[in-house]
DNA sequence: ACGTATTATTGACAATGTAATAAATAAAGG
DNA sequence: CCTTTATTTATTACATTGTCAATAATACGT
């Protein structure tokens, strides 16, 4: 039965919890400013972070944030320069940020203590 | 009605991708010391992160993270106080502590240059 | 012995991670 | 022209992680 419609948990926001690909895909789009669309996105998490996923790992996260309004979408300006369909630029919404931030400072907080300590004799 | 071939997708270790959660119970676990167990992993994080988890979210993570061979444990000494099973007491692994360090680097790599920059004047 | 407090374990399902594959679109080349 | 090829987005499918509810174990108190 669901009958019930509050509950607007796992509907909005997933209440703080981004996972840790979707934070890079949002922190990806905050770095590219207004060139933040796949192939860029895909790119700039490989340069940082060392990190080489498929092109539809980006898109379908980048889906699924959009959908949590996390992030929002524009199709570019229709000058494409050798074929494709028109790029879709992404922009990270001020929820957004304040998700990565909430996300960040959590994590900060579990590191406090043991930035340079995470060594065991065995 | 299974002619899957007994599925051996136990892999190794997860190709070095731990999820948030995986990440706090490391720590977790780290920060505990002697005294890593179930309850106190949950105070733990609940204290540190702000984020109050159900214990068997942190146990199956536990377990999880155990066949990844990122964690060890071991049984208490037979000392219970109140009753209850005997306590189990966790411990993070030199792989679980490179595993962790990785993924913070990752993230400290998708955060550079953004740190105080994650306002928007839109 | 029985109920209760304390801890661990299992089972089930939702959310996230990831890749294979498809679809769209326009320049290139014959 | 029309077929090929390059570029980019979108969809489908399945694996891994996240999360909680329910259950089992075990010893203390009465």
């Amino acid at each position: 039965m669901n009958t019930s419609k509050s509950v607007d948990r796992g509907k909005v926001v997933g209440q703080g919890s981004l996972g840790e690909f979707e934070q890079m895909v949002l922190l990806a789009v905050l770095h590219l400013e207004d060139d933040a669309y796949g192939a860029a996105i895909q790119r700039e998490i490989d340069e940082r972070a060392g990190r080489r996923r498929t092109i539809s790992a980006i898109y379908v996260t980048l889906v699924r944030l959009q959908d949590k309004g996390l992030v929002e979408s524009r199709l570019a300006d229709p000058t494409p320069v050798r074929g494709g369909k028109a790029k879709r630029f992404f922009t990270v919404t001020p929820v957004g940020v304040v998700a990565l931030e909430d996300s960040r400072q959590a994590m900060d907080r579990m590191w406090e203590g043991l930035e340079s300590s995470t060594r065991r004799a065995d």
